[in-house]
DNA sequence: ATGGCTTTCAAAGAAAGA
């Protein structure tokens, strides 16, 4: 059995002490975070050793970066995207050993966008081609293959809180479902979708307005399996309890388990 | 409604997030 989280921390700094209480909570064998908001010099690299667990860290000042905590040592490390030039920090990749396989993990902390008319949506639309294509080749070498984090898109309309009002809107574009749909065919699987869940499951809430109070939120975050996989999913869940912390990210866990690695 | 709230950088308020 492996277990494997994804979390949008939205700053490592302020958010390590919930971090490491999650992981005491939930030993699960590798967490991949985004939003660090630091470089790879202020990474907690003791604190993270001391809960147990390995850290390959991607780190950018001030915006992005992603980490994979991993209970048993990461190995073929890889940065950022295999053949898109990016000068932002969104991509991790490694391979975990298990007792009986391996599993190839790749942690990404995807483009927001902003709007769909912005140089930053064309610059979202480029970096999910790219993705795609390095995907591809990972998929050719890994049939044990796991792709989770802030994907920045709802998949469809059961991910949002407001389907009609947002339609079109940033993270609900038929673009970007589109460049979903396309990593979906490269051989990969929604794992929450593999199981019934609750209305109104949602992996992201505003700051603003009272919006997790209302449940006024987005299901972003994501896991993806490969198809060797699928069949060994035996849960996927959404952790909401961070968000009630104090001081909390506005992103919350998402959490597989591999029966059977 | 060009908002709201949070974080960074840096020292006031802009930029970015989603």
């Amino acid at each position: 059995m492996m277990k494997i989280a994804t979390w949008n921390v939205n700053s490592l700094t302020v958010r390590l002490p919930q971090v490491l209480d999650w992981l005491a909570a939930n030993p699960v064998d590798a967490l991949c975070l985004q939003e660090l908001k630091l470089t790879d010099e202020k990474f907690p690299f003791k604190e993270i050793e001391a809960a147990g667990y390995h850290s390959a860290v991607f780190g950018q000042k001030t915006y992005n970066g992603v980490a994979i905590l991993s209970r048993t040592a990461p190995r073929d490390v890889v940065k950022n995207i295999t053949g898109f030039a990016d000068e932002q920090s969104r991509v991790i990749t490694v391979t975990l050993d298990s007792p009986v396989g391996e599993v190839r993990l790749v942690n990404g902390y995807f483009v927001n966008g902003q709007a769909p008319d912005s140089e930053k949506f064309e610059y979202k639309m480029r970096w999910l081609e790219g993705l795609q294509n390095a995907l591809r080749d990972e998929l050719a070498n890994h049939a044990q293959l796991v792709l989770v984090g802030d994907f920045n898109i709802t998949v469809d309309d059961r991910d949002t809180y407001d389907a009609e009002g947002l339609r079109e809107t940033i993270h609900h574009t038929s673009a970007e479902r589109a460049h979903f749909q396309a990593l979906i065919e490269l051989g990969l699987t929604d794992a929450f979708r593999l199981f019934e869940q609750p209305e109104k499951s949602y992996s992201w809430w505003d700051y603003r307005e009272f919006a997790f109070r209302r449940n006024r939120g987005l299901r972003i975050d994501h896991v993806l399996v490969s198809q060797a996989l699928k069949e060994k999913v035996s849960s996927c869940v959404i952790d909401k309890l961070p968000r009630k912390n104090e001081r909390p990210s506005d992103h919350v866990p998402v959490i597989v388990e591999l029966a059977g690695i």
